[in-house]
DNA sequence: TTACGCTTTCAACATCTGTTGAAATTGTAG
DNA sequence: CTACAATTTCAACAGATGTTGAAAGCGTAA
């Protein structure tokens, strides 16, 4: 079998160094010698094991890919299991879209800081955010709004896909913790900190999917499809 | 006198065409060779007009950034004399941030599009997030949040900076314009009408911050500084 | 015209880029 | 130990990259 055994994978070297690199410079700013200079390696490693440039990127975003689906899912059906046969409540929704991913210890380890901060790379660059955010989180993004239709069924699906799109914007920011929040603030609110920042983000999202449903004037739209 | 005379103005045709690749690959994806290819111009001109590449790109974000700030500074003033004495209402304050970048008439210009783009990169970049945000948008970004601060005394400004947080994500990824809520929402949104995303992002971040005033629990961190 | 300064092109540089094939090393099973 | 496969390094390639200095083109004022 392969894994497991070695003291030293040199393999996950790889995924480690270029996944800090990109996270910070992004695909184009980092160099497959920078990536094996970071991880001790020859430049000829990553391409042995990796295959081209490219392919590298593709696995160092999957592989934490579906763990974070898997918490999330996880936290998802959980909630509305618990509901059932009711609604789960809005509240319960959003927090489990952001707990799993931003209060557990798992944050405070630098592979998934960087991993979160490419992520958020990756989510608003014009060439690969249509496509490859799609192809890792679109079921995922799919249930949740599934859920989202339950507890609010006055609500267009219009108003909840924008309301996704507020959300997704200020998680994703979150995950780029580019320090600017933190000058902005004179340090009362450090970028660093993601469970700090959960808290006000659940409730910021919460009460802007409510108030979908209390405005239905916007809800017009609805009626012209 | 400089410019004005000129009937091509090559100088522009370079800004022009370095804001449209920046935008869409990031500083590092663009070679000085593609911008000059695009503008028709020869390499070395672009050296010639602004110095060294990393010039060049400061100097696009720089064109509009003014007008930007302008035309926001401009509509909340506007806002809050016309509430004065009173604080304006929240929902005032955050039209006057979105809507004079995203409904008016300049919005379909291509040019404008892709510096909107390059915001969208520049702001979760962590590379430049931090610095050069901070030098071209906090002035007004710290008026703006003195007028929120006006709009909701009993707010802490802890909340209304992560208020602005989740505001400026949600900004920033309309701006980008990846194309992706196109897809998750069957072509219901369109991530390329900014207008149309305004008021649902308006009335989605409104609510978001009028929230933090009738969530008192979340108001002991106040006291605690 | 001439002369001069600003703009634009041309040609070339040293360096860096992703990738590759062969050689060296390591691990493992017989 | 031997033989063989997987891993890792070495050396080098063809092409691209930012930058530069000299030359050519341009408008304008004398």
């Amino acid at each position: 079998m392969s894994g497991e055994k070695k003291k030293t994978d040199k393999r996950e070297l790889i995924l480690n160094a270029a996944e800090a690199l990109f996270s910070r410079h992004g695909y184009d700013g980092v160099t497959l010698r920078a990536i094996a200079k970071e991880a001790g390696v020859d430049v000829a490693l990553a391409n042995y094991h990796f295959g081209p440039k490219r392919d590298l990127f593709d696995a160092v975003l999957m592989r934490r890919a579906q763990i974070l689906n898997s918490w999330r899912l996880e936290a998802l059906e959980q909630v509305i299991a618990d509901a059932a046969p009711s609604a789960p409540s809005v509240h319960d929704i959003i927090r489990a879209y952001f707990e799993p991913i931003l209060t557990r210890p798992h944050v405070e380890e630098p592979g998934w800081k960087n991993y979160y901060a490419l992520i958020a790379y990756v989510n608003n660059s014009p060439e690969w955010g249509g496509k490859l955010m799609t192809q890792f989180f679109d079921p995922l993004i799919n249930r949740f709004v599934e859920a989202l239709r339950l507890a609010l069924p006055s609500v267009a699906d219009k108003s909840l896909f924008w309301g996704y799109h507020c959300l997704s914007g200020a998680l994703t920011l979150a995950f780029a913790q580019t320090g600017r929040i933190d000058h902005l603030s004179n340090g009362l609110c450090r970028s660093d900190d993601l469970p700090g920042a959960c808290d006000y983000i659940v409730d910021f999202v919460t009460a802007g999917f409510e108030q979908f449903a209390k405005n239905p004037e916007k809800e017009k739209e609805k009626a012209m499809l």
